[in-house]
RNA sequence: CGGGAAGUAGCUCAGUCAGGUUAGAGUGCACGGUUCGGGACCGUGAGGUCGGCGGUUCGAAUCCGCCCUUCCCGACCA
């Protein structure tokens, strides 16, 4: 490809707010923003998502994927018949045909998944199956951010696996797990796994692929021994041991003016972790639907972990309750408790950690009142006892105990244990060997290709521009002319046409511009390898070769193609090494997670 | 959805507070010339519904109202 043939050229100004990482891939012309969160890819841009596209149909394909072909336009009616209709709010699309006919444009396609499998599947002999496709998805976020990292239109692989039972769901499970450490280190990406929540996918069990990152919009909590690793919404910790001393009896005491755990603390003489902080919130469970007031009660040291108490009350929307909803069942908010709330008007969620601890302060549902030597058991109405407060940095690791790390990270992929739910509600079954009717087991599992970029963006480059992995890189190797002396452009023109037939893909800088233009433009775009001729080289019957991030040398031209050749093993070469390097914790990693066996 | 900022040339931005000839710069683009290994220099030129609608005024990029769009923080979310 010539520069002065290509559509997209390199900006010297974008906007300064936007992560560097995406200035760059604007600057460089890899893509254009055409409404918030909606990109178009330039070719630079296309050409490195086809790169991705090449890895990950490499890897599925490993693991027995099928490429397959789904519709991003689907009939509201299947979405309705999983229940998501109902589940999902604005984010899913929908409008309707000429007909009147409900339509939704695809955020996901487990529905289209289970139909399909309905009609293809219908032995044990048709299973396991692993089917995949790469396009595009479209989900209305409330607030599209930071470049590729959040957007509304995205390009998604997606794949799905098709088993007869949970040994098998385990087993392609399994088997994307490990692959999705693969297709990130061909991409030039470190990552790590953590336990994550389910969400709107629902099923068991979920993995989230982050890069790790400070720009990252997840937070994390690692283990530094053992590998524990997870998103701090579903982060579990040790918990203390249960406090040894007897329960004592209730008591008032007035506390004016102290509405918040700190000031209850401090007035009464006691830490903050011994006070019982109630929160209200509205659980509704369908939309649309009135929800119900849940109580989530944690020690005043501790944040309610959201996710937790969505996953706890089953609810689909969970807000913040008014004062006038808590005062219509009975509590007051600052004094607030489930002390003396009628049991059937309210939901009552306490973090784990209250019911090891004894005599507590907690609030008296009386404005300027608490009540010493609460004792959650003993005292209150309690419903679910689940680990509902956050984990935070410096908590043990609930499997060794060691010190918890907080970390930030960009989700790039995501797997799912579905199990049968989809399957039941749109009719995918297959006779097992008995005759009996069974449903099949489902997995879901995705790879965003934007973020993925992003990412490698993000750890890929230098003050002066990208600095792409070979495997990601629109072109091998940028070819420079400097000048425009005839006899350089005449060098320049045979290395071209060579380095193309040599399967070599080439992006050549022909235009009439300074040098200094054409070396910034090729440090921009951030390709692997630069070469120069120019009148200097040829003096010497040579050429410059240089890596992106490395030193510039001399090359003769008699043999240069070997050695480009060669530089570019090298480079294929080191990335391989990478690979393996990032590969090699990774099968006991799975081991440690999923058990012995493959 | 809540809070904040912004919308002026292809791009990045001045000008708006304090209304007043023909609305500016840098960059990009076109043409000519000088350069020619790190975004070189000189000259000429093209390029604008000042986000939209309405209002105030003799007069609006500038003041007022409504709306749209974009970005940031939060809520939310994969």
């Amino acid at each position: 490809m010539r520069v002065s043939q290509l559509f997209g050229a390199t900006l010297r100004a974008v906007p300064a707010d936007e992560l560097f990482s995406h200035q760059l891939l604007l600057r460089a012309g890899f893509l254009q923003q055409l409404a918030s969160g909606i990109f178009s890819l330039l070719p630079l841009g296309a050409r490195s998502q086809e790169r991705i596209r090449g890895i990950l149909r490499a890897e599925l394909e490993a693991i027995g994927g099928q490429e397959i072909a789904m519709p991003v336009i689907q009939p509201g009616d299947l979405w309705q018949r999983s229940g998501r209709w109902q589940k999902v709010d604005q984010t899913l699309v929908r409008f309707q045909d000429r007909r009147g006919r409900d339509m939704v444009v695809a955020m996901t396609h487990e529905e289209v998944v289970a139909d399909l499998a309905a009609a293809q599947v219908s032995s044990y002999r048709d299973l396991p199956r692993i089917v995949f496709q790469i396009q595009t998805k479209f989900r209305d976020e409330p607030r599209p951010r930071a470049g590729l990292i959040r957007t509304r239109e995205f390009w998604m692989k997606d794949s799905y696996s098709l088993d007869r039972d949970l040994e098998g769901l385990r087993r392609a499970y399994r088997a994307h797990f490990e692959a999705y450490f693969k297709i990130a280190a061909r991409a030039g990406l470190p990552v790590a796994a953590v336990l994550s929540d389910v969400g709107m996918m629902g099923g068991r069990m979920a993995h989230e692929f982050m890069y790790l990152s400070e720009e990252g919009e997840d937070t994390l909590l690692l283990c530094p021994r053992c590998g524990y690793a997870a998103n701090q919404e579903v982060a579990e910790r040790r918990l203390d041991d249960p406090d040894p001393e007897a329960e004592l009896e209730l008591e008032e005491v007035e506390t004016p003016g102290t509405t918040t755990a700190a000031e209850v603390a401090r007035l009464l003489g006691v830490g903050t972790q011994r006070v019982v902080k109630t929160v209200g919130y509205i659980a509704e469970t369908q939309r649309g639907v009135p929800g119900r007031l849940v109580l989530a009660l944690v020690a005043g040291d501790r944040e309610v972990n959201l996710a937790r108490l969505r996953q706890a009350t089953g609810a689909v929307e969970l807000r913040p309750a008014t004062e006038q909803e808590l005062a219509a069942a009975g509590a007051v908010a600052g004094y607030m408790s489930p002390r003396g709330l009628d049991p059937a008007a309210v939901t009552v969620v306490a973090d784990l950690d209250l019911g090891r601890r004894r005599n507590l302060v907690a609030g008296a549902n009386r404005a300027g009142w608490h009540v010493r030597n609460f004792n959650l058991a003993r005292d209150s109405q309690v419903d679910q006892e689940v680990a509902l407060s956050a984990t935070v940095g410096g908590d043990p690791c609930p499997s060794c105990g060691a010190e918890l790390e907080l970390r930030r990270g960009i989700e790039y992929g995501n797997i799912f244990q579905l199990g049968t739910d989809y399957s039941l509600a749109l009719g995918a079954e297959f006779t097992d060997e008995g005759g009996h009717q069974q449903p099949v087991v489902m997995g879901s599992y995705g790879i965003g290709l934007g973020r993925l970029l992003a990412c490698v963006a993000e750890e890929h480059h230098d003050e002066r521009g990208l600095a792409l992995p070979i495997s990601i890189a629109p072109y091998q190797v940028a070819l420079v002319q400097v000048g425009t002396d005839p006899e350089v452009v005449a060098q320049a023109e045979v290395l071209h046409r060579e380095l193309g037939g040599a399967g070599i893909e080439v992006l050549y800088d022909d235009r009439d511009v300074s040098a200094g233009v054409k070396f910034a433009d090729a440090d921009l775009r951030g390709m692997p390898l630069r070469l120069t001729v120019s009148k200097r080289t040829l003096q010497e019957r040579s050429l410059e070769l240089k890596r992106r991030q490395g030193e510039a040398r001399l090359i003769p031209l008699e043999g240069a193609l070997e050695q480009v050749g060669a530089e570019l093993r090298l480079l294929w070469d080191e990335l391989d090494a990478f690979v393996a390097q990032q590969m090699s914790p990774v099968a006991a990693l799975a081991e440690r997670t999923f058990g012995p066996g493959a």
